[in-house]
DNA sequence: GTCTATAACACGATAGAC
DNA sequence: GTCTATCGTGTTATAGAC
């Protein structure tokens, strides 16, 4: 149920169908992906809601392009962090990596992390959590302690919270507040 | 809209309404207070949609009364908090006895964390909210760094997210393991 | 590619009997 | 204190004209 297009001209941009993705998100980001009807979406773009189902078969198949780039980018990313070395300066080199790579994906991450009963009902909720699930357990050594494995998570859950917690402290000095906090709790890990 | 019961007892317990709240809240914490309806509510305690409009007024005010002993202790806790010294013990001392009493409140908190949209909406998502930015505004330097502020964020946060994240482990453990994460992550800030 | 019109349904909330 | 029945509204989604 959450295929591409039904009808539109077979994976070809139409434009339209950008725009909607574009302005879902905004709406989806703000006031949740429940509480924003498929009316809203058409209203903000100057269309009917019949107008989007040609364009997407369902609310769900919008959700699914939103995050289709944002999950293929953290495939490429879980790929190569599976080649990197388990060693404390290369958990750095991924963690600065990470960091980079959530700026433009903050508004997806929040819709995720903000909508979690939608989410557990939605393929792209499970596609989602599934990957970080394996981010975490591709970071934590095999036997890790209690506190190691809370320090791996919360390292990468506080780059998601940092985001959208601080808006107004500037972007480049928040990047770097990150980092070195990021850094100094997978400092005390011992990675074996 | 978020007021008491409008013709019960007046503020006795009925018996009822304390089983309403408890099966309210598991449901919204599970599914999510938008996905949850009435009607599952009191499918679930056999009695009809309408028979819950005895106690509570409204759908708002059940989710107000599960959210009513958590704010208060909230609110003891602030009050506690603001009268501890500026130092690093005492800060310590604070993140104890935050671990501590978090261990009855997580399923509201996982409620509020999860349903950010619902929480935007509800009287008692904008109480949560002040209560804790107030309690981060008081751990908080006058003129703390930005890394500084994050830690401070970060720390707090870890002690739900651990709750939720890493229900596999054995509470003992989990516990002490988030008592010495959230101890070096203060530890590390300049209080002045 | 966009429109009007509507189907089919669930929701929160209320009225009034018992 | 709980019931049946219903009201009014909003939702996703579809049918068919243009």
């Amino acid at each position: 149920m959450t295929d591409d297009t039904p009808t539109a001209p077979e994976g070809r941009q139409s434009g339209t169908r950008q725009r909607i993705q574009q302005v879902a998100l905004e709406l989806f980001a703000e006031y949740g992906y429940d509480k924003t009807s498929l009316r809203e979406i058409a209203e903000r773009l100057g269309v009917t809601k019949a107008a989007l189902y040609y364009h997407f078969k369902s609310k769900e198949a919008i959700i699914a392009a939103v995050f289709e780039e944002i999950l293929e980018e953290m495939d490429g990313f879980i790929a190569w962090t599976k080649t990197q070395p388990r060693t404390s300066t290369a958990r750095q080199q991924i963690a600065q990596r990470y960091v980079e790579s959530s700026k433009g994906a903050s508004s997806v991450m929040r819709l995720f992390q903000e909508n979690g009963p939608a989410m557990r009902e939605l393929k792209v909720g499970e596609q989602m959590r599934d990957r970080l699930i394996d981010l975490v357990n591709t970071l934590t050594p095999e036997h890790a302690s209690v506190p190691d494995k809370l320090r791996i998570r919360i390292a990468l859950f506080a780059v998601q919270l940092s985001r959208f917690s601080m808006q107004d402290v500037p972007v480049e000095e928040l990047d770097a507040a990150i980092v070195e906090v990021v850094f100094e709790l997978l400092d005390r890990v011992s990675w074996e």
